[in-house]
DNA sequence: GAAAATCTTGAAGAAACGATGAAGGAGTTG
DNA sequence: CAACTCCTTCATCGTTTCTTCAAGATTTTC
C-alpha cells in the first residue's frame, strides 16, 4: 500500500509539479491553503506531510506548530526556496524531520521522503502498540492513559510490561513466572491472578473500559488490545 | 572579547585551514583527538565546538553523545564530508545545533558560527531542564537556588548532575553506582540512599519545597521536576 | 448442575525505603 | 605528622508499601 502525502504549497504551479513527481510512488492529496491542510490532517491520516514554509496568510512554521499541537506524530518535511540557515535550523526546531531546498532533484525529493519515512515508522508503531491512549514509558518507568498516570508496583508494571511487549500472544502462569519473578522462584502460580486482578482494577480505574489483559481459560493471560 | 571555538578533526591540513578562516574572528583551540577535547573542553569553558563527524577511533558522534552528558550547554557543529542526510538527521538528534558539509565557504562557516551563538546565547543563560529557581553551573561545579548557594559535596554533585540531566528517567541503584561511583566500584548499593536522603535534605533546607528527587519503588530515584 | 478454573478479599509477613548514628577514610591545616 | 574536619560507608531500626497465599464467591465448561 502506497503511503499517503499531504503536499501543502500556495504556488498551483509547484503543487502540480510535486504530485507529479510523487504520484507514482505515493497516494498524494494537495492544498495551498494552510486552514484547509489543517482540516485535511484531522479527517484524513497522513503518512506524511511535505510543507512549504514561504506561505502567505498563515506562514509555513505557524502551520507546522499547529500541526504539531495536534498531529504529533505526523512527520513533516519543509520545503524552500531559499537555503537560508535560519529557516532550516528554525524548521527542524520546530520538529520537522527534514528540509529540502528548491531547486530539488526529483529523485532525491522521493529518496527523502522514503528516508523521513522509514525513520518515522517506528515512531508511530510504537506508540500505537498498545490499547488506545494507553502510553508506557519504560525509561521512565510511568504508564499514562488519558493524559493520567497510572501508579503500578514493581510487579504490576513488569507484568504489564511482558503482556503489553507481546500483543495477543498467550501467557501460561508458570512462563509469567518465569519472565517477571524471576527463573528461579518456587511459589503459587495464583499469584498471578491476585496481581492480574489488581493490575485490571487499576486499568480501570484510570478509565480504560476495554478489557486489555484476557483470560486464556485454562492456560493463562494475554494482552488483547490492538 | 571574541568567542572561544574549540575545533576538533583528524586531519591536521583541515585543522590548519579551519584555524585560518576562524583566528580573525574567534578565539580558536585545535585539537585532533576525542580524547582531548573531551578534556579540554571539562578544564576550559568554550562557547562553541565544531565537530568532525568522521573521525577513526573515538567517532564524532560518540564524542557527541559524551559532550552532551558532560557539558549540556556547549553548541556543537557537526562537520562532515558526505552531504548524507542519515547523518545530519542523527547529528542534529544527537543535539547538534547545526550542520555544515564540506567544502564550504569560509564565509558562510563564519556566519552560521556566529548564528548558532546568537541563538544558544539563551540557552547557556536559561539553565533549562532543572525545578524552578535551581541553577547548576557545571564548570564551576556550584549549585544556587533563590540566590544563595547549596554546597554538596563531590558525590551528592555528581548524583544531582546525573540525574537532573536526565529529568524524568529513572536510575536504578547499580546504574548509579555504575555512572557516579564508577564501573568498578563494589559496595552496599543502599549506599546510594544515604547520599540521597542528604541531597534532599540540603536541597529541602535551601528552600526548596518540591520534592525534586523522586524514589521509583522498587527500582531506584529520577528527578521529577520539569 | 457438577466440576474445574478463575476472581475477589483480606490479613500476615516480607521487602523496600527513610532516618540516624557510628566507624573509618580522605584530605587539610597548623 | 598529628590533630582536625569533612566525607563516605554501612548497620540498624521504625515505617511504609508491596507480595503472598488461603478461603470463599463467582464464572466457565462440559
Amino acid at each position: 500500500m502506497k503511503a499517503s502525502v499531504l503536499i501543502v504549497d500556495d504556488e498551483t504551479r509547484m503543487l502540480e509539479l510535486l504530485s507529479m513527481i510523487l504520484k507514482p510512488e505515493f497516494s498524494v492529496t494537495v492544498t495551498s491553503c494552510g486552514r484547509e491542510a489543517l482540516r485535511l490532517s484531522r479527517s484524513n491520516s497522513f503518512d506524511l506531510c511535505l510543507l512549504d514554509i514561504m506561505m502567505p496568510g498563515m506562514e509555513g512554521r505557524e502551520l507546522l506548530r499547529q500541526l504539531r499541537k495536534e498531529q504529533t506524530d505526523l512527520p513533516v518535511i519543509f520545503l524552500s526556496a531559499r537555503s537560508d540557515l535560519e529557516d532550516r535550523v528554525e524548521g527542524l526546531e520546530l520538529g520537522a524531520d527534514d528540509y529540502i531546498t528548491k531547486p530539488f532533484e526529483p529523485m532525491e525529493l522521493v529518496a527523502r521522503i522514503h528516508t523521513v519515512l522509514r525513520r518515522t515508522r517506528k515512531r508511530s508503531q510504537k506508540q500505537e502498540g498498545l490499547a488506545k491512549g494507553l502510553q508506557i514509558d519504560w525509561a521512565r518507568r510511568e504508564v499514562w492513559y488519558d493524559g493520567e498516570e497510572i501508579k503500578l508496583t514493581p510487579i504490576e508494571f513488569h507484568l504489564l510490561r511482558t503482556l503489553a511487549q507481546h500483543p495477543k500472544q498467550a501467557f501460561s502462569r508458570e512462563q509469567l513466572l518465569e519472565k517477571v519473578w524471576g527463573f528461579d522462584y518456587y511459589g503459587d502460580a495464583r499469584t498471578v491472578d491476585t496481581h492480574i486482578k489488581n493490575l485490571r482494577t487499576k486499568l480501570r480505574q484510570a478509565g480504560l473500559q476495554e478489557e486489555v489483559i484476557q483470560t486464556v481459560w485454562g492456560f493463562g493471560y494475554k494482552w488483547g488490545a490492538m
